[in-house]
DNA sequence: GACTTGGATGTAAACGTTTACAGTAACGGG
DNA sequence: CCCGTTACTGTAAACGTTTACATCCAAGTC
C-alpha cells in the first residue's frame, strides 16, 4: 500500500493542502470544525507527513548530532542520558556518530554539516586541530557547535563548551595522594589527540609540582585510553627503579586496567600501589577494590551541552556570538578504597 | 554566506542543472570536457548537494536506524562496529537509537518508521510483543526490518535475523558447571522483556532437567540486566536456605555485579561460589577473578546484521519473502578462573 | 446600506534535486 | 546529399510540504 499524502486528506476532507498542513502546524487558525473535519481525514487515510519533504521545505531538520569518542563508554552513556532528557523537552531528536579512533573523520562530519542533514552538531570528542579546521572552513554556513566535556583548545576558542574544570580536578586528585601521603606518583593518560585527558596531566604536573615533588623519567606513561593500553602503561611503571606508590589514572575505563595489573602483577591495592581513577563510571563502585575517584556530573552536562545548542539554534545566524564562556560544572572528589597511605613511609 | 546550490554551479559552468546532476550521479553520460567544467565550477562555488533535497526527491536517504538497549553497554559496542564496517563497505550512514527502558517506545520507533526518515531498521533491543504490534500495524509500507542478536519471538516471526543459538549457549555454560561438579546451581536472569535473556534461562532450566538436577524456588532470580540488580540478586541466592554453589549470570555486566556481591559478602570467588558470564565483554577478561564465560561473535553478528539489511532494501518490495531463516552464528565457551569444583562436594 | 474589519480558507509559488523526454549536432553509410 | 544513429545536453515536471498572498464572507460600525 502506497503511502498517503497530504493531497489524499485534502481531497476526503473537502478542503485545501494548505488548511489540512495548517492544521497539523498552526492549528489554532483554522475553524473547530473543519479541523475536526480534517482531523478525522487523517485518520482515515492513515496520514502520516512526510519528514524529509518537510525538513526539506523548512531548512531545518530538528535533529542533532552527537559525536562521541566511543559507543560503549560507561561515561558517555551517562552524558547522552542528559542530552536524551533534554531533546526530548524541545523536540528534538538526536543522532549519534562514533568517532572511534580514526572511523569517523573530519572531513566526513564536515560533509555531514554542510549537507544540512542536521540542525548542529555537539562535540563529546575531541578532534584533532587539523580537524577543525576542515571543521570551519568547510562549514561556510554556520551550524551550530557545542562541545561537551572536552576542554577548550585554542582552535577551538570560540564555540561554546559545558565541561569540568579538568585541570583543578585532576590538580586535587593528585593532591589527594599527596595527602595521603605518598611523594612518588605515576600517570597513566591519554593519547594526544585526547585533549582533556591532556589538560588531566597537566593538573598533575601542577599538583606535584605544587608539593615540591618529582616525576621521574618514565613515571607518566600512555595508557591510550583502554584497558589493554592501561594494563602495558601500569606494567611498565611497575618496572621502574623507582616504582610509584600510587597511580593516577586519568580514566576509571583505565584504571580498571590498572587494577588488574598491579593483582596480577602480584602485588594489593591499596596496600602496595595506590589507585586513583577520574570519571566515576558505573565500575568504579563495583571494582575491586572500589575506586576511589573524581566524579562528573555527566547527565547534567549532557542537559546543559544540549539546552546550549538549543540556544544556538533557535538564535538562528543575527546575533553577533557574544557570551561563549565554557560553562563550568563542579566535579566532586569521591573517595572509595582504592587509595590509603603507601606503606614505606620515608 | 548562504549555501550555493545546483543553479549556480550550473550558471557558472554554462551548462543546464540537469548536465551538472549528471555529473554527480552518472558521470560516464556527460561529454569529458564539460565534465571537467563543471567540476571545477563545483569547486570554485564550494557547492555539495543539499542531501535532504536528493533524499526527498529519490525516496530513500541510504540511512538505516539501529535501535539499541542502550549506549555504554560494551556488548553492543563490538556488534556496532561490525555494523560500521558493513555500513561504510556498503555506503550507508548508520544512526543510532537508545530504547534505554521506556524512553524510545514502539510508537516512537514506528513513528520514525512510518516518516520515511530511514531505509530500514535493525533491531537489536528486543520489543514486547505491544511494540511488535505497533510496527506492523503502522508501518504500511513494508520498511526492512532485521533483528540482530535477539532470539526469535513468535511476534517477531517473519523478519530477518542473525543471532547465536542463546537456548543452546546457556545449555553448554550449565553444563560446564555441572561438568565441574556442581549441583546446586542458581540463575540470575534478565527481565521479562528481554527475549533473548529468556531464552537463556530456558536453556539453563533444560541443562539442570537433563542432568537430573532440581532447580529450588529461589534459585532463579531477576537481576534486571543491571549492576545494581545483580548484586540484590546475589544477595538473596546467598541467603537461600540452600544456597547455591555456582552461579550462572545471564549477561557479563550482571556478572560483575555478582562477584561484588559475592566478595562483599565475605565469600571468595571461585573456591566458595563459582560465577559463569555471558558475552564476553570486554569487562570479563580484568574481573577479578577473570570470568568464565560465553562469547558471541558481535562484531560477526553486526556485519551480517547489516548486509542482511542492504539485501532487503535492494531486493525492493517485490521478491516474495522466502528463506528467512534466522541466521545462526556460533559462540564459543570461554575458560577463565571464576569457575571451579565445588568445595563442599557431597 | 456602504464600508471596514478580521477570520477562515484557497491559490500558487517555492524549496533543490532527479529524470523522462525532447532536441541538437556530428558523423558515417548508403 | 540524405537519413539514421549516436552522443550529448537542455526543458520541464515531479517529489510533499509550507507559506505569502489573495479571496471570500460574515459581522460590526457609522
Amino acid at each position: 500500500m502506497t503511502t498517503s499524502s497530504i493531497k489524499e486528506v485534502a481531497k476526503l476532507a473537502g478542503v485545501s493542502i494548505a488548511t489540512v498542513s495548517r492544521c497539523m502546524n498552526n492549528p489554532e487558525q483554522v475553524a473547530e470544525k473543519t479541523r475536526i473535519r480534517v482531523q478525522d481525514a487523517i485518520l482515515k487515510t492513515g496520514y502520516t507527513p512526510n519528514t524529509l519533504a518537510r525538513s526539506f521545505r523548512r531548512g531545518r531538520t530538528n535533529i542533532v548530532m552527537v559525536v562521541l569518542p566511543s559507543i560503549g563508554d560507561p561515561f558517555f552513556e551517562r552524558v547522552m542520558q542528559g542530552i536524551r532528557v533534554a531533546a526530548g523537552a524541545k523536540g528534538y531528536s538526536i543522532i549519534i556518530n562514533e568517532m572511534q579512533f580514526n572511523t569517523m573523520t573530519a572531513d566526513e562530519i564536515a560533509a555531514v554539516v554542510v549537507s544540512r542533514q542536521t540542525d548542529g552538531i555537539i562535540l563529546l570528542a575531541s578532534m584533532s586541530p587539523f580537524g577543525t579546521e576542515v571543521l570551519s572552513a568547510k562549514s561556510h554556513r554556520a551550524l551550530p557547535i557545542v562541545i561537551g566535556c572536552e576542554t577548550i583548545s585554542p582552535e577551538l576558542t570560540g564555540f561554546p563548551s559545558v565541561h569540568i574544570d579538568n585541570v583543578a580536578a585532576a590538580r586535587e586528585a593528585t593532591a589527594y595522594l599527596v595527602s595521603q601521603g605518598h611523594e612518588r606518583i605515576g600517570l597513566v593518560c591519554g593519547t594526544a589527540t585526547s585533549l582533556l585527558t591532556k589538560d588531566r596531566e597537566f593538573g598533575y604536573r601542577a599538583a606535584m609540582r605544587a608539593a615540591h615533588l618529582d616525576i621521574e623519567d618514565g613515571w607518566v606513561v600512555n595508557g591510550d585510553l583502554t584497558i589493554d593500553g592501561a594494563i602495558s602503561a601500569t606494567r611498565s611503571l611497575l618496572n621502574h627503579d623507582h616504582p610509584p606508590s600510587a597511580i593516577f589514572c586519568t580514566t576509571d575505563e583505565m584504571a580498571i586496567g590498572c587494577l588488574h595489573a598491579i593483582k596480577t602483577g602480584g602485588l594489593r591495592v591499596p596496600e602496595d600501589v595506590s589507585v586513583m581513577g577520574f570519571d566515576d563510571t558505573r565500575y568504579a563502585a563495583v571494582a575491586d577494590p572500589p575506586l576511589t575517584t573524581i566524579r562528573q556530573p555527566a547527565e547534567e552536562i549532557g542537559e546543559r551541552v544540549m539546552y546550549r545548542m538549543c540556544r544556538e539554534i533557535e538564535k538562528g545566524k543575527d546575533s553577533a556570538d557574544a557570551g561563549n564562556q565554557p560553562e563550568l560544572v563542579a566535579h566532586r572528589l569521591i573517595v572509595r578504597q582504592s587509595v590509603c597511605p603507601p606503606r614505606d613511609r620515608k
